[in-house]
DNA sequence: TTGAAAGCGCTAACAT
DNA sequence: ATGTTAGCGCTTTCAA
């Protein structure tokens, strides 16, 4: 069924104006006498009408909506930061079109693709753990489109891009796992495609190195599909458990990473922290309820997105093409709970 | 900036054909020689020609696109639900524009306003806990837009709506607390205005009477924002636990009224289930890992999400005015764990 | 102060 | 087999 809305043209009819006289009258246009106006307006109003936005985006050659890529809405980071995307979006008057990628490359194509073709004025977006190729990404920010990153930026791409200092917020996690006394500190690390992961095995590493503990290279395990998939976290802590020296703590390096860990060491009944210790990336905003309380590095979501809009709105916005692009990096907040308690 | 894309004109011009044959070229019609289609095909290609989706809808007065209205997407049970509609959507080739109105009336109003100025084909609601007066939802209907309530609907408004089985899904969570012992068994209630609030009373209040028990009053405590305010659960949790014979069990009937009752004991240092046993209406997918791991009443939300999306895209797809509307209630699903272990 | 007409990108009825 | 034209709803130049 189709729902018919009530347009210009027939208040032009019912009324006895032009299309153009009706159209000026709602805009107030000065051209239009007060009484018409009056007419117009009251008459509007009282059938409802409503401006086509479409039409006006034909127009205008603009939708006044941006569009947002991310891997997972449920995942509590990026509804937090689609929040302050929104935020921002709505007081500019500005719609958020959400598309999930499920980390999965092919569907950040598709969703790209389908943005793109002109629904969608700007485009924020945290990258795919599986994807390898950024061509997609790179096409289009070449032919103007505007584009920023969030979370997982690309690092080939030169826009603007709202991240946060992994690299710092990895080596003070796993700092704080030395200065509480833990020896083997392990990292379960994301998709080794991700900037993100790269950032965070630096700065775990470095803490280590620093720290004067010896780094060992069985001590990072990957999880290409950065935790999604249960198995694949099972795979990496059996590996690291069944080593000879095992590991006394864990550093978890992505959200998914840390609940399906959690999710591991109770379904082998190992104890946290008595068994082995844990801080992980997280911004689940239930990590002081879970026992023992887990110990978080946490990501300013809703910050990031207001900012990252803020930039996507500006560039949408600037008359010429920007190419002078921002590198925001923001600092992560390390939440020190139960499951990383010191040992005596 | 503005970003330029090319159209059908550009290839036209190029090739020196008419739009219109090119627009045929492109749609593979038959009126086309096989020659100049390849011609056409290839220079589209290469040019990365793609057709401007917001010219389609003005054509068509159909936008592909349908609305989803929620109060928060950060909600393991909405996020799940969202899951389910998009790849409904997706699949039909729709598009989803996600609006939050974080329990908020007004902001409701404001979304749907917006959603519904044309630039969706249809919606689908889950009203907010705050929304007491429905006019705006059927002022749209009755100028038939396509509209599809879940889980939170409108009693008075007479379209297709997917719930669950609020009442046996409280009636069988308060019967499982009885049969395990516990007999003063409170309800911490969501918002007054929903008629899922009103169901689950329902079930509840029949599961503590057809059981022998009796139905006490200030057992039940509402909370308007249902539950999105850490106060107003702490609030009715310090009424309810002021009693002289306060509850030895309680059935939290929302996501965030369960989560923020788990708060408000971990601060109180209640013990669960020694000191008060609980079962809560939860989505949240790691309800198993929380100590004690938490019993629940879960709702099918990927397929709540479907199957809404599914009458939603019929509504719109059919040729006349719909005017039989179906009712799905779909069975609520009782997880048992340690949050309610036996009484020995 | 108002109206007529063109144009945004696309499709489709109507010519050739 | 291809081109011309009108029209979707709206804004805006140009004319009156």
């Amino acid at each position: 069924m189709k729902f018919e809305a009530v347009t210009i043209k027939d208040i032009a009819i019912a009324l006895g104006l032009s299309t153009s006289t009706v159209s000026r009258a709602l805009r107030d246009s000065y051209e239009i006498s007060p009484a018409t106006k009056k007419i117009v307006l009251e008459y509007a109003e009282q059938i409802n009408y409503r401006p086509n936005p479409i039409a006006l985006s034909l127009k205008e050659k603009r939708s006044h909506s941006i569009g947002v890529i991310v891997c997972e809405i449920a995942n509590s980071f990026f509804s937090q930061a689609i929040n302050g995307i929104e935020s921002i979006a709505y007081s500019k008057g500005y719609n958020v079109i959400i598309s999930q990628s499920h980390e999965s490359y092919e569907r950040e194509v598709i969703d790209l693709n389908y943005l793109a073709s002109r629904s969608i004025d700007g485009l924020l977006i945290s990258v795919s753990a599986e994807t390898e190729n950024f061509s997609h990404i790179q096409s289009l920010h070449d032919r103007g489109f505007p584009i920023v990153f969030f979370d997982r930026a690309v690092e080939s791409i030169d826009t603007h891009k709202v991240i946060v200092d992994n690299n710092k917020g990895a080596f003070d996690a796993t700092e704080h796992l030395i200065k509480s006394g833990y020896q083997r500190i392990a990292n379960l690390a994301g998709s080794p495609h991700l900037s993100i992961t790269k950032d965070r095995i630096k700065g775990y590493r470095n803490a280590i190195e620093t720290n004067g503990l010896h780094y060992e290279e069985a001590y990072t395990q990957y999880c290409l599909h950065g935790g999604m998939v249960y198995e694949e976290v099972e795979k990496a802590l059996d590996a690291m458990m069944a080593l000879s020296n095992k590991p006394d703590a864990i550093v978890a390096s992505a959200d998914k990473l840390t609940t399906n860990c959690i999710r591991y060491f109770k379904s082998k009944n190992i104890r946290v922290p008595e068994d082995v210790a844990l801080i992980g990336f997280s911004n689940l905003d239930i990590a002081d309820l879970l026992s023992p309380s887990l110990s978080v590095v946490r990501q300013p979501a809703f910050a990031m997105g207001q900012i990252a809009t803020e930039l996507l709105l500006k560039m949408i916005e600037s008359k010429r093409a920007v190419s002078e692009f921002e590198n925001r990096v923001l600092p992560l907040e390390i939440m020190v709970r139960e499951s990383s308690t010191p040992l005596k």
